[in-house]
RNA sequence: GGUGCUGUAGCCAAGUGGUAAGGCAACGGUCUGCAAAACCGUCAGCGCGGGUUCGAUUCCCGUCAGCACCUCCA
């Protein structure tokens, strides 16, 4: 039984999906106006881990993501420089390709751009129009918020008490074309010459920024989503505006379950590009080897959780992973002199923590409390692996329990993969003859000679034990 | 002004009305030719002040501090 916290409701409930063993899930993504930073790929991991934990449960989980690639930002960006909108879109959708999937994050089902569905977007303005919930004015469209009852629920929103302009951002022409401060644009209109635009009903313009996500969940999911993901600062406006769209079109419940994601923090303060105190994934990664010990260190807090970034912070969570690796590690070198056979007691062990990690995913996905069990079951991997005999049945399924809860959290190997080094070997069977000899000079001149090709040498009671640095 | 979130050991981070998981670091020990790895042990009374209670870190009130949102934001 899962449990989630639903910011509509603001408490955790039992998750109950529309369709049994299936989820209708969407998440916003990104605006690809720029590579995303690690603020942008904590949303994007943190969905991941919910959705392969609803897989591991196993669930049948439809994941549908957009880019958006139209909007002020990438007409700005496409005016800089002197190329046309799509070409700022593809350049930086390719670029998420090339960002997330280091970090493994599995691609969307469905993953659809705002200007794929440009006609859908459309008729959905029109129905928003015919409802009266949505009024034309001088080539825009916006939705009247305060006609749909609930408007700001999500938020926690009073209409009344909502500061019209408290971010400074308001623009006063686009004010004197509204009814209401409230209301938001669902269309605008856009007549400037080497500008993106579309013909519509209203003049030639293009979509506002929330009315895509409705329109794709819709066409995608249906009319009620079972979850809804995002920032926490979508909250509102842009989840606020979804509902009400939404809902205002077909008369139907939208999403059951909301759920938002914390902020990454630096220094205390949110990650973000106006701060300017922003770490791009395209960067971290090019200066990084391990892309796993930023997903290891996004499991380490609990999603709904602001988490701090740094570099220590970063550090901190290699070492952290490098102990369950070092046990992953240790036991499968036992593999070699391991005996046919079961070991009851330490089963149930294993079966017990598994089931604590459960309980700790189950609640809301509480990654932390799961990494305690996993922890638990890295002391029991490097306990058996001291034991004179290891039953091969038993350490296959401790090996393979730790392979299977890590892959929740994107982290799905825990060795680097082993390649043959006849080199390496040589100097490996050269050091335990020496061994066999006593030699111990020679020994640790050949040990030293391994480090310096990357490979550590740590000798046990069944022999030499290495792996690369 | 409104609405929320956060404050737990040197650090990260769970959690509960009955005397606080896990990890990192540190210290001590075991094992080891040495080393490494590992294992065992030690290490907090939960921002502050009240209240409720037999008992509060956990509930309530107040207070301090930090952060976020109020139509750019994951």
């Amino acid at each position: 039984m899962i449990k989630v916290y639903n910011t509509y409701t603001r408490q955790k409930e039992v998750f109950e999906p529309i369709t049994t063993g299936q989820i209708r899930m969407y998440v916003c993504g990104p605006t690809i106006y720029n590579y995303i930073h690690v603020g942008n790929a904590r949303s994007a991991i943190a969905f991941d881990t919910i959705r392969r934990y609803f897989e591991y449960s196993g669930y049948d989980v439809n994941y549908v993501s957009n880019f958006t690639d139209v909007d002020d930002k990438i007409i700005n960006r496409a005016q800089e420089e002197g190329v046309t909108e799509k070409e700022i879109a593809d350049k930086y959708a390719q670029a998420f390709y090339e960002d997330t999937a280091p970090l493994n994050i599995k691609p969307a089902t469905t993953r659809s751009l705002a200007t794929e569905v440009i006609p859908e977007i459309i008729d959905f303005v029109q129905d928003l129009i015919a409802k009266d919930y949505a009024y034309e004015s001088q080539g825009d469209v916006y939705f009247r918020s305060r006609k749909f009852r609930g408007y700001g629920i999500l938020a926690h929103q009073d209409l009344n008490e909502l500061v019209a302009g408290a971010s400074g951002r308001l623009d006063d022409e686009e004010m004197a074309r509204k009814e209401d401060a409230l209301d938001f644009a669902v269309w605008k209109s856009e007549n400037r010459t080497g500008v993106i635009s579309w013909e519509s009903p209203w003049g030639a313009g293009r979509p506002g920024w929330h009315i895509e996500c409705s329109v794709m969940s819709q066409k995608y999911l249906g009319n009620t989503l079972d979850i809804h993901g995002g920032g926490i600062d979508l909250a509102f406006p842009h989840h606020t505006n979804e509902i009400a769209q939404s809902e205002a079109r077909t008369g139907e419940k939208f999403v059951n379950y909301w759920l938002h994601n914390g902020f990454v923090n630096v220094n205390d303060e949110k990650m973000s590009k106006s701060l300017g105190n922003f770490t791009t994934v395209h960067d971290l990664l090019a200066n990084y080897d391990d892309p796993m010990v930023i997903r290891y260190l996004m499991a380490t807090t609990q999603y709904r959780k602001p988490i701090n970034y740094s570099e220590s912070e970063l550090e901190r969570a290699r070492v952290e992973l490098d102990r369950i690796r070092t046990g992953y590690r240790n036991l499968t070198f036992r593999l070699t002199d391991a005996v046919d056979g079961s070991d009851d007691a330490l089963n149930a062990q294993i079966t017990a923590l598994v089931a604590q990690y459960k309980d700790a995913m189950d609640d809301d996905f509480n990654a932390p409390n799961a990494l305690a069990a996993v922890f638990e079951l890295v002391t029991l991997a490097n306990t058996y692996a001291d034991n004179q005999t290891v039953q091969r049945t038993t350490a296959d399924k401790l090996l393979t329990t730790l392979t299977t809860l890590m892959s929740v959290f994107g982290i799905e190997t825990l060795t680097g993969a082993a390649q043959e080094d006849a080199e390496i070997e040589n100097l490996l069977a050269q050091r335990q003859t020496a061994r066999d000899n006593k030699d111990f000079a020679q020994s640790d001149a050949l040990r030293d000679e391994l480090k310096t090709r990357g490979v550590v040498v740590e000798d046990t009671a069944q022999g030499q034990r290495w792996h690369k640095l």
